[in-house]
Order: C-alpha cells, then sequence, then structure tokens
DNA sequence: TCCATAAGTGACCGATCGGTCACTTATATT
DNA sequence: AATATAAGTGACCGATCGGTCACTTATGGA
C-alpha cells in the first residue's frame, strides 16, 4: 500500500525531487512507520520502481495475451501506448522517468531499468519470430533491429507527446511504425 | 563561466539533484556571490537549459550549414547524434534531461524545452521541403508527420543507449532512418 | 487470557538545503 | 588619486532533509 501510494509521487518528481514527507502525507504513515518497512528511501524508489514496471506488463499481458496473430499483437503493443498523456503509470512511463534520473546518479535504478528495457525488446523480437515461423512475416525482416527500433520509437513519442502536454505526435509516430511493419507482411 | 561550469552537473544531476553548493564547488565562488547574478537558483537551472540548448544549436550549425544537398544535410544530422555516449553537452541531450524532469515540476522550463523541439522539427520539415522542391525527394512525402517521427527516433535512441551504457542501438535506429530517407529519393 | 511479535508513533538528531546581508575587494572612469 | 559601481565574501537564517529510537498500540496464536 505504501509502495501503491508512492507510484506516481516518484513517477512525477523522481527520486531526488520526492522527500519522505511527501510519503508520509500519501500513505497517512508516520516517518517511523515508513522505516519500519524500508531500509532507506532509495530502496522504496527501487521498490516503486519494481512494481511500475510490474503494472506495465500487467496492462500489456491484458491486452496482448488473448491474441495469436503476431501482426495483430503488435498492433495491440502500439495501441497501450496510443496516449502518453494517459499512462499505465500515473506520471508516465517508469523506464524514461527513473532510467533518464538514474543515468548518472543511481547505477543500480539504472541497470535494473536496462534489464526491462532488454526484457522489452526480447518481447517484441519474440513476437516477430513467431509471425516470421507461422509464415506471417518475411524471413529477411532484421527483426532484432526492428525491436530495438520500435521500442526507441515509442519512448521517445512518449517523450515528445508529455513535453508537448498532448499525444497528437504518438499518432505520427504510430502510423510510421504500422507501415513499416505491414510491409513485411506477407499478403495471403 | 558560472552558467558553463554548471552546465555538466545540472545535466547530470537534474534540477531537483543540483545544490547551489556543488555550483559553488565547480565555479570556486562563494555563495554570495552566484546570488549576484542569479536570482535563484530556478533561474541558473534555466539559464543552463538555454546555453545547452545553444550549444547544440551551434554544433548542428557547424556540421550543417555547410552542406547544400538536402539528402547529405539529413546524413549530417543523423551523424551528430550517432553516439549518445559522447554527446555534444556533457551529461545527454539537455531537451531528454531537462525535460522529462520538468514535465511535472517545472513548467517554464517545460514550455522552454517544448519551444526548442518544435523549433527542430520544424528546421528538418525545411530541409525535406527545400529536398521536394529541389526534386530531390518525392513530392508525396509526408514530410510533418516524418519530422516528428524522425526526432522521436533520435531521441528514444539516445535513452536507450544512455541506459545501456553504450551507443550501440543507435545503428539501428540511424540505419532505419537512412532507409526510410532513401526510400524517398529519386533516383537520377 | 496472556504474551510475543509486528506495526505505528512522533520527538529528535545532525546535515544540508536555498537564500540573505552587512561588508570587503577589484575595477574602471574622471 | 578619488570615487562610484560591480564582484565577491562568508557567517548566518529558518526550513527541510533523510534517518533514528524509545515507546505505544494492534494483532493473532497458544
Amino acid at each position: 500500500m505504501i509502495i501503491e501510494k508512492a507510484t506516481p509521487i516518484f513517477n512525477k518528481k523522481g527520486i531526488f525531487g520526492t522527500s519522505m514527507s511527501d510519503i508520509m502525507e500519501a500513505s497517512n504513515l508516520s516517518k517511523g512507520s515508513l522505516y519500519v518497512h524500508f531500509e532507506d528511501k532509495d530502496s522504496l524508489a527501487f521498490s516503486v520502481l519494481e512494481y511500475s514496471l510490474g503494472l506495465q506488463n500487467k496492462k500489456l499481458s491484458t491486452c496482448m495475451d488473448h491474441i495469436d496473430d503476431p501482426y495483430e499483437k503488435l498492433l495491440a503493443y502500439l495501441e497501450v501506448y496510443h496516449d502518453p498523456m494517459n499512462p499505465t503509470v500515473p506520471g508516465g512511463c517508469p523506464m524514461m522517468n527513473f532510467g533518464m534520473e538514474a543515468d548518472d546518479n543511481f547505477p543500480l535504478v539504472k541497470e535494473r531499468v536496462n534489464r526491462a528495457i532488454e526484457m522489452r525488446q526480447k518481447f517484441l523480437e519474440g513476437i516477430i519470430k513467431a509471425g516470421i515461423q507461422e509464415g506471417v512475416f518475411k524471413p529477411g525482416w532484421n527483426y532484432r533491429e526492428f525491436a530495438t527500433v520500435m521500442f526507441a520509437m515509442i519512448q521517445g513519442g512518449i517523450m515528445v507527446c508529455r513535453i508537448a502536454g498532448g499525444s497528437a505526435k504518438m499518432v505520427a509516430v504510430s502510423n510510421q511504425l504500422k507501415s513499416l511493419i505491414q510491409a513485411q507482411l506477407i499478403k495471403k
């Protein structure tokens, strides 16, 4: 419950910007009680990161697990990210928020985010690879490169949209990705 | 000179994470002296942002102004961003660093970054539009959408590379962008 | 009912934060 | 050389920071 209440705060204000007083207020707990459950602030921040990544994965599962067709599956992935102003985790994409702050400041957090990114790219690669084997996508597709590009493009789109204050630009990103995917589709 | 010394610190540690003591140490100035030149910390941070954006623009000018051909010009733009681990501004892309932290915390900074992004996209649009008029690129190219996508893709690539701790993944982004650009090239 | 354990409290700690101010030093113009 | 202005100093302010600790309250099994 503490983690739950702390998640939007850390995601919005960052690790440096969040104080334990903020968490006390949000959780209606005293400072001493917080330190019963968490060794220090960094430890709480790390738990929030873990929880936030879990939220995203759960959302992806919900939206994708029931889809079999690899092409539709990629589209469903895109759909999850289509509106960066209403993100799964309040405050925006945790990989972005934690990752950029952690870059030069919190090596453990940075490493955790890196792991999450690698997993996400492997996840995309797996979908495409399955699609190639099923004869849905062209066998020559450099799916490893594409998974990297797809992930980067979405993250960049999120950033641009959040700073712009609107999700409009995500449409351009989404369209471009769709056409890149469709270009690898084998027509029946 | 204060701004110069403060730039890498703010870009690495962020606005929340940077203390005036950090700036005192880096500039070898006393606290009082800093406050002669800057109203408050936020004002200094904003100046650092402005300076950082200027550095980037100067770098782009140096690398691109002498190129006339629109196609070569786009490639030169890509080249500037090809190694996110050795960025123009120490600490990484200031739009990314300041932008993400400012998102929910510093509306003025956010607005300034947004303006910078808009300008950058217009800059890319201008190059492509000129290329279309010169008959280098296909007239049907949706260059507005592409400018948005190109910018987002590079930013996403920067993020992924910095968190991964290496510039390798930028190659994938670069290759994809090059092939998208070449697809709009009119063969002679 | 008793009691061990966990959860929660809030005063308190030293350190650091952003910011101020009376004052000294350096600089440049007349 | 005199002087007005700008640059620079460092002690000091109240507030807040992350974190501790002796203590109280709640809980659940024997």
